[in-house]
DNA sequence: AGCCTTGTTGCAACACGTTGCGATAACCCG
DNA sequence: CGGGTTATCGCAACGTGTTGCAACAAGGCT
């Protein structure tokens, strides 16, 4: 049923290749929920193989995206955030005070992203939409 | 006009100073129109003392930034886009594809904006909102 | 003008990613 | 199983920002 099924007989339907490190990246990605940043992907990689390198992390996530295993948006401070086995169609909310991140369906985002086709051609990618403000729970805090 | 009537002044208002570095990346931002990278306002500093150093020209936009002289966002690759003299509430839409970007005033957004705060409370950051995609352009030389 | 306070600077180091390149090893095939 | 292609790896260097800290200098005060 899940994207998951069969990564290495995908990699080699395309003429790439199933290494180790391959393995680890999917394997830290398997026990991740929600969202992580790169440099998290790369703390987890190491967590199983100290030996591994940024590079080869961040390569092996561009493929994962391109099965359509991950994907990714830029958070807080334009850092990457990956996403695991995506919903099609969903952006994201993120908080510009604690952090937090929400999903965000694209129902809520479908009569703004068709405004801007018709009224200028402009396609929204919503996959890679990341809507900053404020949560509910930091404008109390601060009221 | 009068964002950059009396930068000084306004510094020294706030107990902060005008400094010959600062007085350089005004000077930049004054000869720039529209959005700017980060590296792009280094390197004009640069032109003009050639000892700027990045942590000064960075630490300045922040203060501007203060005195709502500039604004910023995050563009293509997650990397910094400075907008001189914003007007309030504006986002950008940016091509995935040729990297051009527009305006997006807050009337486009307005109605998607208020639909987050009243369904979850969720108070979006209007200038700091950049919609990725593909514009016409692009879209039409794909087809 | 000279002194004092404290905001700023510049440097060095770091964090997150990306890129070029030679060496390695995964995979296909006989 | 062994050999040849070529995708991938690991390294080193770079690009873009950020941060800690000691030295400096802007601006207020007398």
């Amino acid at each position: 049923m899940n994207r998951w099924a069969d990564v290495p007989g995908r990699l080699r339907a395309r003429g790439l290749r199933w290494t180790p490190q391959r393995r680890v990246v999917l394997e830290v990605l398997a026990g991740v929920d929600g969202h992580v940043t790169g440099a998290d992907l790369v703390d987890g990689c190491r967590a199983i193989d100290p030996a591994t390198t940024p590079s080869t992390v961040y390569r092996t996530l561009d493929v994962l995206e391109d099965l359509g295993i991950v994907s990714h948006s830029h958070g807080r401070e334009g850092r990457q955030e990956f996403h695991v086995n995506p919903a099609t169609d969903h952006g994201h909310l993120v908080c510009s005070s604690c952090g937090r991140s929400w999903e965000l369906g694209s129902a809520e985002v479908r009569p703004f992203a068709d405004g801007l086709l018709q009224r200028r051609g402009f396609a929204v990618d919503v996959d890679h939409l990341t809507v900053e403000g404020r949560c509910a729970t930091c404008r109390e805090a601060s009221a």
